[in-house]
RNA sequence: GCGCCCGUAGCUCAACCGGAUAGAGCAUCGGAUUUCUAAUCCGACGGUUGUGGGUUCGAUUCCCGCCGGGCGCACCA
């Protein structure tokens, strides 16, 4: 289904085709008064051509044919068009928007491969806040692709190997606590691994002895390797748990342990095709010279000079590093999966070493057509601005965290709604407890850090998924309350939102100004959702429901359903049930469930 | 020092590749409930978009300088 943009500005481009060639750009209209919808296509086009925009524009309306649609388009300003749709046309559209499962979200018009990388906990360490942006915001955009219609293949990428398993190697060997470990595994291992940590930073023996397991481990030594497996056994199993109260699914786990039989082979190619050579005992990967100083990531100023920052992909000590094997996984995933856009869901602080990848690997596979998108995110900060910890300066645990959110839920719909029964109390609060971190995380703009609260997060007014959900549930009311009453011919859709069309096109008497404009914010569904991708903002999705749920509140209050008379009644509970439907798959998109009643 | 990001209402954040009068929520104040869940709605208050220039019909957005903050800067990932 085409958006309402895309038709208008279809037409647009075929009425300014004699003008000359400019980018049509439709987008709704800020303010009811100028109409539904507004170009500033004349003003582009005046600038181009050094002409009078509002005569332009004027020649524009002329020609172009939109009469079945809209009313004839007004000039304001310095030279925008407005188009006011027609009640019978938004009608009829608005029966479409209905009977289409996808809510007007439009197919793409060449599907597309995405690899997303995201999640990538560590072996041995309890996932904790630092993990939860990546792992929530790549799941929200793996949702959105594949609903807009691309292939996905959802990659988690686990930190197996390197340096820190010296230390646990020898915290397990030295240090060990059984009942420990049964009772809380990565607890455990955390505690081994601060122990050692802090043991070989003052005692040189210490890191020795933390050196020799790590050597040991990485020739190939039978016990450390299955001590090795069995953290991994244990760590994997704890992801999983978290995973699966989160709702989130991988298509991929592999660890970058996985690609080690391949590093070699990288590095070899790198130096037979002259992109590393040797530098200070390491191989390395310095600039070209085909980019300009300040662009290039393999240059950095130095006292007003320009002097190299190279990549390493081969350590003094004949060991590969974390751009070696995300070399390696990158030309794994091409073999394997042959994506059109491979998405890197990570913090902000590795933006230098992303630059640095991608431009290696062009240098490596120069006629490789795929897109690498890094998709970084700011930090979660404390109410003191400084990275969020607990007051004993701990990272917070992601478990703990859900849990705290789940209880905080509970107690609020206890208290809201005390007569459901426990379990059904229990339920309610998992799933706004969980939509509540879930959309805090989501909102704001990724690239800000933000500040973490509790009391903000599970705040059940403003712009908060309880907000949306409450939404949905005032509208699931009514059917419920629309089955007990004895329903006029034909409507009243039972239990899953997802119903046919109630009525047909030339019944929709949207007159209300709150029908209207709940009517259109749904017509913006499919026009939002493919921004999101193309920025990878899912804050954009949910300021869209904000605004969805905003409007169909103020529909609530202006505009009775079950008391209107038979076709206005009809025409409502349509509104409703679309409503309901775009808020469930919205929230969906965002990894969000939706409860019937809270 | 150099690079990246940021600076918007008292607080937390938006603002769709430059667009019309910079929007929300929280907080504060005032109103709405015999009516489909008040976890709601309606309204008021609140701004020199850090600062000084420039480009433009038009700048929070683009360019330059300055002030302030965060992050990064070769053998950790």
């Amino acid at each position: 289904m085409e958006t309402i943009p895309a038709l208008l500005a279809s037409r647009l481009r075929t009425a300014v085709a004699d003008f000359g060639s400019v980018e049509a750009r439709v987008q709704a209209a800020n303010d009811t008064r100028f109409g539904d919808y507004q170009t500033n296509i004349a003003m582009v086009l005046a600038k181009q051509q050094r002409a009078n925009p509002r005569q332009l524009a004027q020649q524009i309306i002329d020609k172009i044919e939109v009469a079945d649609l809209c009313e004839p388009p007004e000039i304001a300003g310095a030279g925008f068009i407005n188009f006011r749709l027609k009640p019978a046309w938004l009608a009829d559209r608005f029966a479409a928007l209905v009977a289409d499962e996808k809510l007007g979200v439009p197919a793409p018009a060449t599907p597309r491969k995405y690899v997303i990388d995201f999640s990538s906990p560590n072996v041995a360490k309890p996932m904790h806040v630092g993990h939860i942006r990546s792992t929530i915001l790549g799941d929200a955009l793996a949702r959105i692709a594949a609903f807009i219609g691309h292939s996905v293949v959802r990659d988690n990428h686990i930190g197996d190997w390197g340096t820190q398993f010296g230390m646990l190697l020898l915290g397990w060997k030295t240090e060990l606590n059984r009942d420990a470990l049964t009772a809380d595994p990565l607890g455990e291992m955390e505690r081994l691994y601060k122990l050692i940590s802090g043991r070989s930073k003052e005692d040189p023996a210490t890191l020795t002895a933390v050196h020799q397991e790590l050597v040991r481990l990485q020739s190939g030594d039978e016990e450390n390797l299955a001590l090795w497996r069995e953290m991994q056994r244990l760590s994997q199993t704890q992801f999983d748990t978290i995973y699966a109260r989160l709702g989130i699914t991988f298509d991929v786990t592999l660890g970058e342990s996985f690609y080690n039989p391949w590093l070699k082979e990288v590095v070899a190619a790198l130096v037979e095709k002259g992109i590393a050579r040797e530098s200070e005992g390491a191989l390395c990967v310095f600039s070209d010279g085909t980019l300009p100083e300040k662009e290039d990531p393999f240059l950095i100023s130095r006292d007003g000079e320009w002097v190299p920052m190279p990549a390493l992909v081969q350590k003094a000590d004949g060991a590969a590093n974390y751009t070696t094997t995300d070399l390696a996984t990158l030309d794994y995933r091409l073999r394997e999966f042959a994506p059109d856009e491979i998405l890197y869901v990570t913090d902000g602080r590795q933006q230098h070493h992303f630059r640095q990848l991608f431009a290696i690997f062009r240098r490596w596979q120069p006629g490789c057509a795929v897109h690498l998108n890094h998709v970084w995110f700011g930090a979660i900060l404390g109410d003191d601005g400084k990275p969020f910890k607990t007051r004993s300066g701990e990272t917070i645990k992601l478990a703990g965290l859900l849990d705290e959110a789940e209880e905080r839920a509970f107690r609020i719909v206890t208290e809201k709604n005390p007569a459901l029964d426990e379990t059904e109390r229990r339920e309610i609060g998992r799933i706004i407890g969980l939509g509540a971190v879930k959309y805090a995380d989501l909102l704001p703009n990724r690239q800000s850090d933000y500040i973490f609260s509790w009391d903000k997060m599970l705040a059940l007014q403003g712009n908060t998924a309880p907000y949306l959900q409450y939404s949905y549930v005032r509208i699931r009311s009514i059917f419920r309350k629309a089955e007990q009453s004895p329903a006029t011919a034909g409507e009243a859709a039972s239990s899953p939102p997802s119903s046919p069309p109630l009525v047909g096109s030339s019944q929709l008497p949207l007159q209300h100004p709150a029908e209207l404009a709940l009517a259109k914010k749904l017509f913006a569904f499919g026009e939002v959702l493919p921004q999101v991708l193309e920025d990878f903002r899912p804050n954009l999705l949910c300021n869209y429901l904000y605004e969805l749920a905003s409007t169909f509140h103020s529909f609530f209050e202006a505009c009775p359903v079950l008391k209107a008379d038979a076709p206005t009644r009809a025409s409502r509970l349509t509104l409703c049930d679309a409503t309901a439907r775009t808020l469930r798959q919205g929230l969906a998109l965002l990894g969000i469930e939706v409860p019937e009643r809270m």
